[in-house]
RNA sequence: GCGGGCGUGGCGGAAUGGUAGACGCUGCGGACUUAAAAUCCGCUUGGGAUUCCAGUGCGGGUUCGAGUCCCGCCGCCCGCACCA
């Protein structure tokens, strides 16, 4: 072995050895059991960056370990390749969406190779080729036929410029996040999928994801909105009616006024003629929708002059247009019980409307007043006629069985979630295989004619989607009648690429979209590891998707993923210079880290750009101070990226991967430091001097090490399974020190023989390296080491002493000393006499091999 | 406003109700070397000082014993939101 384990030349080497040997492609017609591990599949933007290898360093360690503990492992990969950059890189340089995806797959395949991750390459999808697509497009004629795909007119975000539509996501105060235009709101025909069919079925199977992060599954129960209640009609004054939507059906003796949203019929309706009324209108639809603007925005009403009938008391409550009712949530109108809700309150105090109290906390404060608030909390009814001494739920129950009972209203269930709009005004995506003839309307292309393949010779000179454009594609003749007819030129929300991409992988028939016992063998993925960021839409999507397949037949599993991982960001300092001296500028106080924040432009600056002197940082070009920021996500604009491939041609894979596993709890930020990735290259060679050392000859036994080898590789299992990389790190780097001190014996040769095992998920290319001196065949296809269940237990223990539950002395004692023992010993210490002070013991707890506790 | 999470040394963080600070990073001191790098050894919560005291955001409580459990605060982070 040589001096210094060299990355440069053996990561390379290996990673050969492994695609030579097929290492990792995983076998359909194994009889072992089945792991599939799976990462989020990354959008091929033209570099991997280092959260990136943070996420698949992740589920390498475990694949790895799962083939080491004897499982047929899936650990593929590919690409989420359809999407706008795409398309924005074609506009800006002149390139073709393609040439440009397929150049950026390959450069970052190589840079996913160069880390070394044990990857089925056989199975690599890219979602932008025909052989998805088209299976995506049979699988969306599919739903179509079970009808849960439809076209309805929808409002969407218009850019007048760019002139496509945009995601809620990309319009930035009112305005086109590229373009920066005025957005338009437009009224298009667009394809739905009904999400909302499976509302309540994605909503119960949340309780059966118990391998989920809580906060995922109470993301996506916020997301998905069940609320119950009652809706009613209020017989109108001008002898129509309004139809209400209420969660506190039990507060309707608290109701003082009826709001309806701007654009409700009985606003439109009342402005008919009354240029006030469209003053007002106007007004509420200018207001903002960032969160800030909500919470400052004041409470506008406009009093229609019309009154409802309350369904009890007959009263006659004014109507108002008032800009805090939203038209799509419910019916676009509330009855407004002040006492009780919030808004209502504020809307009432304004308007100088009664505010009455219906729920107390009990009866005798049935006229307890507000302060200054409204009251949500539990209570008892007061004030409201027959709802009087119930409880909130009970009134609740009685208000909907006499609205249901008498005819003018019935408990009901709303949503918040919204069907799923899939069209795309864009080129770049699955083409939707629909035909429009002028004799039949909307046609499906029939499954023979699939895929639908997207023209390459396209243009971006004109904004626009090019489909659009394009002289010849969109012309076809209706498959039912012969007619010229025009094809659907939108294409698929990318989303709807990623939302089975996980089946392909199980399995990929050139005929069908997937082998349906193929699926039955592999899914759901065990381990399934990813982003926060993708907490809601794509993980809500993938889900509905599986059980939308799952309703119609074409697969048994109704959850994808069975154990779902969100590791944290990797994080980083910034820093930025000002480009006056310091000494030129206004001290505005506040102390910085190094330096009083002076005035002047602030601009970032690498890592690389800086230099530490004196406790200082300076800025290498201009030699002006640097301040040193929050320690924050890696970013482009920021300037605080590290390049992986840069890290790893210097210190290679081993060391990179290493530094992704340690320190910080996978779930957590890990914040990049030079220092760090400098820590992790030293370790990989202290490893290497301790393999090198090595000895199949020796002899003894050294019982205690033993012992700490077994219990690492105990521990450091159960630490991989629950995805504790940072405590495996810890106990690996304990277990480095007890060897490195030990003496030479057959004992401390089988420990660096265990040692070089258990690092091996982590550090595969070093692990070979040692392995082909030491043991035979790849690493990558040895067993996890057995663990000696006697092994596991110490026989000396060292037992705490207490007096009154201050620790005072250890014992060192043999595993399993009586009580009576420890108890003589404990009274036998100095310490424990000088403690005591002659004071007389009451109590003695003992806990056998851990603790003497005495209390005088 | 609603929901979720988190507060432990200079930093990242360990710790089934039972020896708080494992392990890593940083810093300091030492060895080796002509010198440097590499490597190795020691120290690194604060105060007093070798056998002590205090200490896990703050205030209470349960317990023989609390970082851990309970109650009440404070602070930070994230998600959702005029959702009726």
């Amino acid at each position: 072995m040589t001096e210094r384990f060299d990355p440069a030349q053996a990561d390379t080497r290996w990673q050969a050895a492994w695609d030579e040997a097929q290492s990792f492609r995983a076998d359909d017609t194994s009889t072992k059991p089945r792991s599939y591990v799976l990462e989020m599949f990354p959008y091929p933007s033209g570099r991997i960056h280092i959260g990136h290898v943070r996420n698949y360093t992740m589920g390498d360690v475990l694949a790895r370990y799962k083939r080491m503990k004897g499982f047929e492992v899936l650990h593929p990969m590919g690409w989420d390749a359809f999407g706008m950059p795409a398309e924005n890189a074609a506009m800006e340089k002149g390139v073709h969406p393609g040439g440009w995806t397929r150049e950026n797959i390959a450069n970052m395949k190589a840079q996913l190779k160069r880390l070394g991750f044990a990857l089925d390459w056989s199975r690599e999808i890219a979602t932008c080729e025909p052989e998805y697509y088209g299976q995506e497009q049979a699988l969306f004629l599919d739903l179509y036929e079970h009808g849960l795909v439809y076209r309805k007119e929808s409002a969407v975000n218009w850019d007048p410029v760019d002139q496509t539509v945009l995601a809620n996501e990309q319009v930035i105060d009112g305005r086109g996040w590229r373009s920066g235009a005025l957005v338009e709101k437009r009224k298009l025909s667009q394809w739905f999928l009904k999400i909302t069919d499976f509302a309540d079925e994605l909503l119960d199977g949340l309780s059966t994801l118990d391998k989920w992060p809580e906060k995922v599954r109470t993301m996506q129960e916020n997301w998905i909105g069940k609320s119950q209640g009652l809706q009613f009609s209020f017989d109108l004054s001008t002898g129509g009616k309004v139809e209400v939507y209420s969660t506190r059906p039990d507060t309707i003796f608290g109701a003082s006024f009826v709001a309806v949203a701007a654009d409700h019929p009985i606003a439109q309706g009342a402005a008919e003629g009354r240029p006030e009324v469209q003053d007002f209108i106007a007004l509420c639809k200018q207001g903002g929708t960032t969160a800030a603007e909500l919470e400052t925005a004041e409470k506008l009403g406009f009093d229609t002059g019309i009154t409802a009938k309350h369904p009890f008391s007959g009263a006659q409550l004014p109507v108002y247009i008032a800009n805090f009712v939203l038209m799509d949530y419910g019916t676009g109108a509330v009855m407004a019980v002040p006492g009780h809700d919030q808004r209502d309150f504020e809307f009432a105090t304004k308007y100088q409307l009664p505010i009455a109290r219906v729920v107390a906390a009990s009866a005798e404060e049935a006229d307890k007043p507000f302060d200054g608030e409204s009251e949500a909390g539990d209570g008892v009814l007061v004030n409201s006629d027959f709802l009087n001494g119930l409880s909130v739920a009970e009134a609740k129950a009685a208000v909907i069985a006499r609205a249901e009972g008498e005819g003018w209203g019935e408990g009901k269930t709303v949503w918040r979630l919204r069907d799923w709009g899939v069209s795309r005004q864009r080129y770049w995506g699955t083409p939707i295989p629909f035909i429009h003839c002028e004799v039949c309307g909307v046609v499906p292309v029939p499954k023979k004619h699939l895929p639908v393949v997207l023209p390459e010779d396209v243009d971006f000179q004109t904004p626009g989607n090019p489909l659009v454009r394009h002289p010849t594609w969109k012309h076809v003749d209706c498959p039912q009648c012969g007619h010229p007819a025009r094809r659907e030129t939108d294409t698929l929300d990318t989303f709807v690429d990623s939302s089975w991409y996980f089946l392909r992988f199980a399995s990929q028939p050139d005929d069908r979209p997937f082998d349906p016992a193929k699926i039955a063998e592999w899914l759901p993925v065990e381990q399934y590891i990813g982003g926060i960021e993708h907490a809601i839409l794509h993980l809500l999507y993938a889900r509905f998707w599986t059980r939308a397949l799952a309703r119609i037949g074409k697969i048994e599993v109704k959850e994808p993923f069975g154990s779902l991982f969100t590791q944290g960001m990797v994080t980083h300092e910034t820093y930025s210079v000002f480009d006056i001296a310091p000494e030129n500028t206004t001290q505005i106080g506040g102390s910085h880290e190094h330096w009083d924040k002076p005035v002047g432009r602030e601009y970032f600056v690498s890592p690389a750009e800086i230099e530490r002197r004196d406790g200082k940082v300076y800025e290498i070009a201009t030699g002006r101070p640097v301040i040193v920021g929050r320690v924050i996500k890696m970013s482009k604009s920021k300037k605080n990226v590290v390049d992986p491939d840069e890290i790893v041609a210097t210190y290679g894979a081993d060391a990179i991967r290493w530094f992704m596993l340690s320190d910080s709890p996978p779930e957590r930020d890990l914040p990049w430091s030079e220092a760090g990735i400098e820590g992790c290259g030293r370790f990989v060679q202290r490893l290497w001097r301790l393999f090198a050392q090595y000895d199949a000859a020796a002899t003894g036994e050294d019982k205690a090490l033993d012992r700490k080898v077994h219990q690492t590789v105990d521990a450091a299992a159960r630490d991989i399974e629950s995805l504790g990389f940072n405590k495996t790190v810890a106990r690996i780097y304990e277990l480095t020190g007890a060897v490195e001190k030990a003496q030479p014996s057959a004992s401390r040769s089988a420990a660096i023989r265990t040692l070089l095992l258990l690092v091996s998920p982590m550090m595969p290319h070093l692990a070979e390296e040692a392995w082909a001196s030491i043991g035979e065949g790849l690493i990558a296809d040895a067993a996890w080491p057995e663990v000696d269940p006697a092994l596991l237990v110490d026989d000396e223990v060292t037992v705490a002493v207490q007096v009154k539950g201050k620790l005072r002395d250890t014992l060192t004692v043999a595993k399993g000393t009586s009580k009576e023992d420890l108890e003589a010993l404990a009274l036998a210490s100095e310490k424990v006499q000088r403690a005591l002070d002659g004071a007389e013991i009451r109590k003695v707890i003992v806990v056998p091999d851990r603790l003497v506790n005495l209390v005088a």
